[in-house]
RNA sequence: GGGAGUUUAGCUCAGUUGGUAGAGUACCUGCCUUACAAGCAGAGGGUCAUAGGUUCGAGCCCUAUAACUCCCACCA
C-alpha cells in the first residue's frame, strides 16, 4: 500500500519481491513433506529435491501475492538460494574473512541434536520444563568426607571437569583447592575452584562444571583453562567417556545414571522443579553445547556493540517502541554470530582447507558462486606449506547469513559495487517483531561492514495476526482460520487488504470474520455508488461548466480537504488513518451529497440542464478522486470501475498509473462551513421525520431557516427543497435554528 | 530480577500540542426514499483499570498499584 501511494505520487519505486527459502527451515519442510532425512541422502540429490519443492512453493506464493494485489516489481525478485544470492553471500563471507571479521574457531556453541547442527544464540527460545533437582554427595579425594552438589543433569557426570564454590561463601572456603571424586566415575578427580558467578543460595551453593551443560560452564572452561570432555555426541547420544552409558540418548542415560546413583547411595534428596531450558526455536528440542570448528562473525566486542547501538539510534523505528528490543539485545550481546551449519540445503562456504596445515583457501571472486564439494580451488598449492591437497568445507551457511545481505542482493552489490553504494540506504523496509534480533540486527551489521551505512532509513515493525486473544497461530494447533488462499477466493483481495490496513504497527491483531465485514460493506457500497453515479454520466463528456452550483462546489472543496488529510496520513505511513479519512468522506458523499444532487441529475426538466451539468462535473471529479485514493487499499475494484468508465477520458491506461491530485477548483472562503450548514438543515428534517416515525419522503408544507449564512443557503434552495420534500422555505437572519412546519398527509 | 506495550461504550478499537468523551459493530426505534435492506434515518449506552498528585481544567502530564501480552536476564 505504501508502495502504491508513493507510485501514485509520481515516484519511481524500487520494490523487489524476495523469497527467503534456503537453510534449515526449508530443509525441515522438505524432510517432513517428502518423508526423507537429509543426512541419509547424497547432498546433490537432497538439494535437487529441495530445489524442486522450493520452486513449487515459490510459484504458489508468487501467485497468491499477485492475487493479493502486492505491487512489487516481479522482475526484481530473488530467492536466497539462487545464483545471485549465493554469489552475494559468498562474496560477503570472503570479504569478511579476509578482513578478519569472519574467523574459524573451535569453540563450544549451541547445538541442536535433533537437527544435528549448531545454531545461533538468537535462534534459541526458553521453554518451561519439568525436571528433578538431584542432591548428590561427592566424596573428597582425601577421604575426609563428602560435599553436597545439586544437579538437574546427572548424565553429565562423566564430563565433570571442576567444582565451583563462591569465594565469599564461609561454609566452603576450606574446600577450595581440594580434590573431589566424581560419583560413578571415581577414577576422575576434579579440583574445587572459587568463582563469584556461583550463587551462594542456589542449590547447595556448590556447582559442578561440565563441558558443557550451559553457558556458564563454557565461560569457566575458557577462563580456568579446564580440559574438554565431551559426553554427548552430535546426535544426542552419550560418548564412550560415559562408559556403560555410551550410546544411550540423553534422557535414557539420565534415568540410568540416577538409578545407579541411588543404588550406590550418592543421592540424598530429590526435588521436582520447573525450570526454563534453552530450546531450538525450530524444533523445540533442548540444545546442548558442543565444541566444533565453526565460522563466526565478530559482533560482540564493546566497540562493535556501541556501533550497533549508534546505528539503531540512527534508524527510524516505526513504531518507536520496538527500538528498545533491539537495544536490549545489542547491550546483552556476548557471543559472536555463528554462521556455520552442519546441514545440506544452503549456501556453501566458498572455502577449502589445506590438508596439511589447515590454511583456508578462498575461492576467487570471479568464480562465485562455487560449491567446494564439486569445484576445485584455482590455487594449486597451499601458499603456507606448499601442500597440494585440499579438503572442501562441507558446512553450509546459516539462513540469516544470506537473508542479512538481501539489501546487497537487491542492489546488485556482487556485480556493481558503485551502483549498490548509491542505492543504500534504502528508504524503508518491513519486518515482523520476532526477527528484530535476528534479521534486522544482522542486516544492519552486514551493511555496516560492507557499505559503512544503514541498509535502510526506516524500519517498520509489524505484529502478528493471532488466532484468538493471546493465542498464536500455530501449525501444531492448526488453529488458523485464515488460509490466505481460501480468504482470497471467499472475500476477494480488496476486502483482505482493507482489513490489513487496520492494524497498528507492532501490535498483534486478532483475526475474525467480523473484521472482514466492514471491508465487504465498503466494497459493496463503493460499487453501488459508482454504478449509480456513472448512470448519470452516460453520454457525458467531462467539461467544466460555466456555473457550478454551491453544493457542487462544496463537495469538491470537501473532497480536497479529505484528500489533503488522507495524503498527510499516507506520508506518515499511517495506512489505517489514511483509509479512515477517505472512507469518512466517501460515506458522507453517498448519504448526503448524492441524495441531494440526484434530484438535479434525475430531473433536468425541472431544475435545468445547467444544474445537471454542474452536478455531473462534481460527480465526475469527486468519484475519480476517491477511486484513486481507494486504489491504494482496494486496487481491484477501483481499477474495474476506472476501466469501465474513466479510461476513455483519462489518459492513463490504468488507475494505478494515475497521479494523485486534488480537484482543480477556484478557492472559496467558508464554502465548507456553509455547505456543512446546509447538510445540518437536511439532518434536522430527517431527525424530525424519524422522531415522528414518518417516511423520509413525507412532504412538509413549509420550514423556517434561521442562520447567519442565509445568502448561501438561499442559493441552495432547490437542493434543500428536493432532498427534504419541504415545499416552501422562509429565511431569517440569526443564530442557526430550523422550524419545521405542517406535515402533508397522504 | 530488568524493561516494553496494553487497559476508553456489550464487542473491536480511534482519541496527534491538556479545554464539554468518538467511530464501527451489536442492541433499540423507525423508513420498501426512482443506487445500495449487505441500505437509509434516528435514539440509548462510558467512574476513560485503580489510588493519589500537578493544573483554573486531566482519557492525555507525574507517582504508585493491579491485570493481561511481549522482550531480555537467570537457568548448577
Amino acid at each position: 500500500m505504501i508502495a502504491r501511494y508513493h507510485r501514485m505520487q509520481g515516484k519511481n519505486l524500487f520494490y523487489p519481491l524476495g523469497f527467503d527459502n534456503n537453510g534449515l527451515p526449508t530443509e525441515l519442510l522438505v524432510e517432513k513433506e517428502k518423508k526423507i532425512r537429509a543426512h541419509t541422502l547424497p547432498r546433490e540429490e537432497f538439494t535437487q529435491i529441495a530445489l524442486d519443492l522450493v520452486s513449487k512453493y515459490n510459484q504458489s506464493y508468487r501467485d497468491m501475492m499477485v492475487k493479493a494485489g502486492m505491487s512489487c516489481d516481479l522482475d526484481l525478485g530473488y530467492n536466497t538460494i539462487d545464483k545471485k544470492s549465493q554469489k552475494t553471500s559468498q562474496k560477503s563471507f570472503i570479504e569478511l574473512a579476509k578482513k578478519g571479521i569472519a574467523y574459524r574457531e573451535n569453540k563450544p556453541s549451541p547445538w541442536c541434536c535433533k537437527c544435528r547442527t549448531s545454531v545461533a544464540t538468537a535462534e534459541l527460545e526458553d521453554k518451561e520444563l519439568d525436571s528433578v533437582f538431584n542432591y548428590l554427595n561427592f566424596k573428597l579425594a582425601d577421604g575426609s568426607g563428602t560435599i553436597p552438589i545439586a544437579t538437574t543433569r546427572p548424565e553429565f557426570l562423566p564430563a565433570c571437569v571442576a567444582i565451583f564454590v563462591n569465594p565469599e561463601d564461609e561454609r566452603y572456603k576450606n574446600l577450595i583447592g581440594k580434590k573431589v571424586k566424581v560419583p560413578l566415575f571415581e577414577e576422575n578427580e576434579v579440583t574445587v575452584l572459587a568463582d563469584s558467578k556461583v550463587g551462594i543460595d542456589k542449590g547447595t551453593g556448590i556447582v559442578m562444571c561440565c563441558t558443557f551443560g550451559d553457558q556458564t560452564d563454557v565461560e569457566w572452561w575458557k577462563e580456568y583453562n579446564l580440559p574438554l570432555k565431551q559426553a554427548i555426541d552430535e546426535g544426542g547420544r552419550m560418548t564412550e567417556i560415559a562408559g556403560k552409558y555410551a550410546g544411550m540418548k540423553v534422557l535414557e542415560a539420565r534415568k540410568a545414571v540416577i538409578e545407579d546413583l541411588k543404588a550406590q547411595g550418592y543421592i540424598y534428596k530429590q526435588e521436582p522443579i520447573k525450570h526454563s531450558v534453552k530450546v531450538h526455536e525450530r524444533c523445540e528440542e533442548p540444545i546442548e553445547f558442543l565444541s566444533k570448528k565453526q565460522w563466526f562473525i565478530k559482533t560482540s566486542t564493546p566497540e562493535l556493540k556501541k556501533k550497533w547501538a549508534e546505528l539503531g539510534d540512527e534508524l527510524v523505528w516505526h513504531p518507536e517502541s520496538m527500538k528498545v528490543r533491539y537495544m536490549t539485545w545489542v547491550n546483552n550481546l556476548n557471543q559472536d554470530w555463528s554462521i556455520s551449519r552442519q546441514r545440506y540445503f544452503g549456501v556453501p562456504f566458498p572455502v577449502w582447507y589445506c590438508a596439511d596445515c589447515g590454511e583456508p583457501i578462498f575461492a576467487d571472486e570471479s568464480d562465485l558462486p562455487v560449491n567446494p564439494l564439486r569445484d576445485k580451488p584455482k590455487t594449486k598449492k597451499c601458499s603456507k606449506c606448499g601442500c597440494v591437497e585440499f579438503v572442501p568445507e562441507s558446512d553450509v551457511m546459516d539462513t540469516w547469513a544470506t537473508s542479512s545481505v538481501t539489501p546487497q542482493i537487491n542492489c546488485n552489490w556482487a556485480d556493481d559495487e558503485e551502483g549498490c553504494k548509491k542505492r543504500m540506504p534504502m528508504d524503508m523496509r518491513f519486518c515482523g517483531r520476532d526477527i528484530i534480533t535476528t534479521w534486522s540486527l544482522r542486516t544492519i551489521i552486514k551493511a555496516y561492514y560492507h557499505q559503512n551505512c544503514l541498509p535502510w532509513k526506516m524500519l517498520i515493525v509489524n505484529g502478528w495476526v493471532m488466532a484468538d486473544k493471546g493465542i498464536k497461530i500455530s501449525k501444531h494447533l492448526s488453529n488458523s482460520k485464515m488460509d490466505l488462499q481460501d480468504l482470497l477466493s471467499t472475500y476477494g483481495a480488496d476486502v483482505i487488504r482493507y482489513w490489513c490496513a487496520i492494524g497498528a504497527y507492532g501490535r498483534d491483531v486478532m483475526f475474525s470474520d467480523d473484521g472482514l465485514k466492514d471491508g465487504y460493506k465498503l466494497l459493496n457500497k463503493l460499487w453501488n455508488a459508482s454504478k449509480f453515479v456513472l448512470s448519470f454520466l452516460e453520454n457525458y463528456t467531462p467539461k467544466k461548466p460555466k456555473k457550478i452550483l454551491p453544493m457542487d462546489r462544496y463537495i469538491m472543496h470537501k473532497f480536497n480537504d479529505a484528500y489533503k488529510r488522507t495524503c498527510a496520513q499516507y506520508d506518515n505511513v499511517e495506512m489505517g488513518y489514511a483509509k479512515a479519512e477517505i472512507e469518512k468522506f466517501f460515506w458522507n458523499f453517498c448519504d448526503n451529497y448524492i441524495e441531494l444532487a440526484k434530484n438535479r441529475l434525475y430531473k433536468p426538466e425541472i431544475y435545468g440542464e445547467d444544474a445537471k451539468e454542474s452536478a455531473q462535473w462534481a460527480c465526475y471529479n469527486v468519484l475519480l478522486g476517491m477511486l484513486k485514493l481507494f486504489a491504494i487499499t482496494m486496487p481491484h475494484i477501483t481499477e474495474e470501475i476506472y476501466q469501465d468508465y474513466f479510461r476513455k477520458f483519462e489518459k492513463e491506461k490504468s488507475i494505478h498509473l494515475c497521479i494523485l491530485k486534488p480537484i482543480e477548483i477556484e478557492k472559496e472562503e467558508n464554502i465548507i462551513e456553509n455547505g456543512d450548514e446546509v447538510l445540518e438543515i437536511v439532518s434536522k428534517v430527517r431527525q424530525f421525520k424519524s422522531e415522528n416515525k414518518l417516511s423520509l419522503k413525507t412532504e412538509i408544507e413549509n420550514m423556517t431557516i434561521q442562520s447567519e449564512k442565509i445568502d448561501f443557503i438561499k442559493e441552495c434552495e432547490d437542493d434543500i427543497k428536493a432532498v427534504t420534500s419541504v415545499r416552501e422555505l422562509e429565511y431569517k437572519t440569526g443564530k442557526f435554528d430550523v422550524k419545521i412546519g405542517k406535515v402533508i398527509e397522504e
